[in-house]
DNA sequence: TGTACATCAGTGAACGCGCGTTCACTGATGTAC
DNA sequence: TGTACATCAGTGAACGCGCGTTCACTGATGTAC
């Protein structure tokens, strides 16, 4: 593994381990190896270096599930309960971090800047929901009045909101409950 | 308004605009016209600053709607899309800051803790939805199988994902689209 | 093979800067007699 | 009313520290002839 990539590995570490506050040059060196000057051969400066942390670290899991979708197999249910699952996973380990760009604006809006040239971001995980549940619908397997935008984003949305609860208080998830109560709807009750 | 009033308005006032990480105790003082060295005769440190903030300057608006619901009254689905609406302009205030607190771990557990103490917390806000959703349920104006704490969960994350994916790009919010889906379920397909 | 030079990844030590915090102080207001 | 003292909110200037960054450098490896 090359000297770049042990620089990655070893920011992206003290990211989780430390908070984005108290990652340091000398901590990012010292976890990697190498000397602090040494960072600066290989990056311009420390916001370059974060930057390519979130450009090439982020965890693929999610995005790998939800290209390997296939409409049509299996169970529609069952399925979007294993997303409901990948994705509460993947937002608990990207959370912390992606939420602390939020303490550095400049850094944020670089990243936001980034995301939009190469046309990714977390934008693109509801996007490729969607797809899928285009897809089931039209086989039939789901209603023809299902709104695809909308129910990733309630599903999506529950799972990254319990991840998000979950950092302030102990909190239970369930990715089985919130698929059921999003099939069955709140609509079957007697009069409003 | 007091001395430390001003000072609690203008930290969170630079902690909303300038964002945590560019949050000193000059600029709060600057800003609160002020000097630094007054700051303590009102607050410990810093951190203690930045706590107080959190406490005394979460807006309330949600909340006080949460708390004025009353079931039985006027039309669910209506009264679900006025609590998103106001779920979505609330989290759009607060979200920057409390994802900011993810940077520094130190602040992070500290503010876990006050919560903890007087009782509260962003968990608060799905707890009094799911309140409602019971009592309207017992009225027989919402299904009986129907999973109030599944349902605020897809519903409120759904606002506070939609809140927070517009933070990186430009993306429309619908409250109304939202509760619609949610409504209708996902259920009402042909064969699966 | 030997020699002279070029390249290049990485280093130790120092740099200036901005930060949170503290200190001795000032001056206005209140209180006792 | 006048005098002497206490209290207290707020200040200007300084403090030490840790930070990101730069500098002149070393020593290993490659290359030309």
């Amino acid at each position: 593994m090359g000297t770049r990539d042990r620089m990655l590995d070893a920011a992206a570490h003290v990211m989780r381990t430390k908070g984005l506050a108290r990652t340091t040059t000398k901590e990012i060196a010292k976890e990697a190896g190498f000397s602090e000057a040494a960072l600066y051969k290989h990056f311009a400066d420390k916001t370059d270096l974060f930057l390519a942390v979130l450009r090439e670290r982020t965890p693929s899991g999610l995005h790998t599930l939800l290209t390997g979708l296939e409409a049509g197999r299996g169970d529609v249910r069952r399925t979007l309960i294993d997303i409901a699952r990948a994705a509460m996973a993947f937002y608990a380990e990207t959370f912390p971090i992606a939420a602390s760009i939020f303490s550095e604006p400049a850094l944020l809006a670089a990243h936001r800047e980034a995301l939009k040239v190469h046309g990714t971001g977390p934008a693109m995980v509801p996007r490729m929901l969607v797809r899928y549940l285009e897809a089931e619908r039209s086989l039939g397997r789901l209603p023809a009045g299902a709104d695809p935008e909308a129910v990733a984003d309630l599903l999506l949305g529950a799972c990254h909101y319990q991840t998000f609860l979950g950092f302030f208080a102990d909190r239970p998830t369930d990715p089985e409950a919130l698929v059921t109560a999003l099939w069955d709807g709140l609509g079957g009750a007697g009069p409003r």
